[in-house]
RNA sequence: GCCGAGGUGGCCCAGCCUGGCACGGCGCGAGACUGGAAAUCUCGUGAGACUUCGGUCUCACAGGAGUUCAAAUCUCCUCCUCGGCGCCA
């Protein structure tokens, strides 16, 4: 949510930026706000001169009594009788306009930091740098999707069956690599300062609200019947909620979490996009980043982040490209985003495997995280910032295609196999017949 | 789940019975004093609207509803914390 006295102080400075994404309705959404606003002071100031008045007669009256000069009082109290119906009228309309003033507020994406590239789509993302050495196979490399099936380490059609589209039992080898991957993570997110967190996956309403998950994207997560609680589509979520309505000190920042959690998502707008395998789900375990630090810090830890995320990777060797992401494919949170696009042999293209976004004071603002320097100096607004380090099963993908070999199998990463306790996966069939 | 005690500014706390502008301390800031500092003293210390930038006003006592001219204070509901008992992977 942006600030709205910045709006108000500088409504050109958010004009201009808002217009780098090219999308009027967002224009729109600036100009009705700047009315409504305008329209909510208006009622205040009108409330508030009749609460005065009211505040002058009720004193007016306790200066009655002690002058005795009770005879007086009767005619004072009909007078003041009047206002108390006239405020709650008031009260009622200016809240309503209050809340039509934020409901809007929160549909406002952040603003955009000045290097954003422009673009409608991830077309126009920019490829910043590329990592490692694409695999040269000397035979045609299987999808991941294949490389599953054959090797069964998944169960697709059973989760159909019990679930739906989507869905899959993670099998065998594959819940070891997922295992042995959570080892290997934590190891690293320790010794770069991050503690480690297993968060709530539900979580209040206004949590979703503050992350700017809601109302934006309601329909890409999953909500509890009748209770004002929602799956979490990432532990973003709980993890910057988390620190709601407190105070920290700058001392302590950057404050670096590492959330393990399962993440729930409906894929709405993703229909008939990648169907099959597990690259893209409803459901799977992701180990997240988030930082809270000083506005001063926030595009230093930006980087810190996204460093973090390609340590992992390139432990992993796995061959990736670092993407800039454009203002059409940003979202409404993040004011900059990096991608780390891992490489996929069968598809010879980078794929998506990590997000890095700063979402300066977007998510803080609303969730009322603010620090301090030190006791007694004045309150600011924290800035949050979050970064994928792994989504497991979609990272097994991409570790199933650099590491598969001719004779079907997949090797297991170097830096894992301390983790299982085999180095190569050949499925479950070959495993019986030996 | 039951019983009890609580929730007041960044922190600690008074006020609640008996309704009338939220007491005091810590911390922090400014000023005075000083060669400089400590100590001491004075003033200030949250959010919001308006402002001729001097100020003016409103709100804020866990949240909500009610009673009242007037609610931290009285009534009702909800949430949370702590303690005791019960239940439980």
């Amino acid at each position: 949510m942006l600030d709205i006295k910045l709006i108000r102080e500088n409504p050109d400075l958010v004009r201009n930026n808002l217009e780098r994404r090219k999308k009027p309705k967002f224009l729109n959404m600036l100009d009705q706000v700047i009315a409504v606003d305008e329209q909510w002071r208006q009622l205040k100031s009108e409330e508030d001169l009749l609460r005065q008045k009211r505040n002058e007669l009720t004193t007016s009256i306790k200066q009655l009594k002690k002058d005795g000069k009770s005879d007086q009082i009767p005619t004072v109290i009909a007078e003041a009788k009047k206002i108390p119906d006239q405020i709650k009228e008031l009260e009622k309309k200016r809240e309503q306009t209050k809340k039509h003033r934020d409901a809007l507020l929160l549909q406002i994406p952040n603003l955009l930091h000045e290097s954003v590239p422009y673009g409608e789509d991830d077309e126009g993302n920019v490829t910043v740098e590329t990592w490692g050495e694409q695999p040269s196979f000397h035979f045609e490399p299987l999808s991941h999707v294949d490389l599953v099936e054959s090797l069964q380490l998944a169960d697709i059609e059973r989760a159909a069956k019990t679930s739906g589209a989507r869905f899959y039992f993670l099998q065998d080898d594959l819940v070891s690599l997922e295992l042995a991957i959570i080892q290997h993570a934590q190891h690293l997110l320790r010794k770069r300062g991050y503690r480690l967190i297993i968060p709530p996956t539900l979580v209040k309403g206004f949590v979703m609200e503050g992350g700017g998950f809601l109302p934006t994207y309601r329909d890409d997560v999953y909500k509890i019947e009748d209770e004002d609680l929602f799956l979490v589509g990432t532990s973003e979520a709980p993890l910057v909620g988390m620190h709601a309505d407190e105070i920290l000190y700058e001392d302590d920042f950057p404050l670096r979490y590492a959330g393990f959690s399962t993440c729930f998502r409906t894929e709405a707008g993703a229909h008939g996009k990648d169907t099959k395998g597990i690259f893209r789900t409803h459901h799977f375990e992701k180990i997240e980043q988030i930082s809270l630090t000083s506005p001063d810090q926030s595009w230093k830890e930006h980087e810190y982040l996204f460093e973090t995320a390609e340590l992992f990777w390139q432990s992993l060797k796995i061959p990736y490209r670092k993407v800039n992401i454009c203002t059409g494919d940003l979202g409404i949170v993040a004011s900059k985003k990096f991608d780390l696009e891992g490489w996929y042999p069968s598809q010879e293209t980078y794929r998506e495997l990590v997000s890095t976004s700063n979402c300066t004071d977007y998510q803080t603002r609303r969730l009322k995280i603010r620090y301090r320097e030190k006791d007694g100096m004045p309150t600011q607004i924290a800035h949050s910032l979050n970064s994928t380090l792994i989504a497991i099963e979609r990272g097994l993908t991409c570790i199933l295609e650099n590491y598969q070999q001719e004779d079907g199998s997949v090797k297991v990463p170097d830096v894992l196999q301390k983790y299982t306790d085999f180095s190569e996966i050949i499925g479950q069939k070959k495993k019986k017949k030996e």
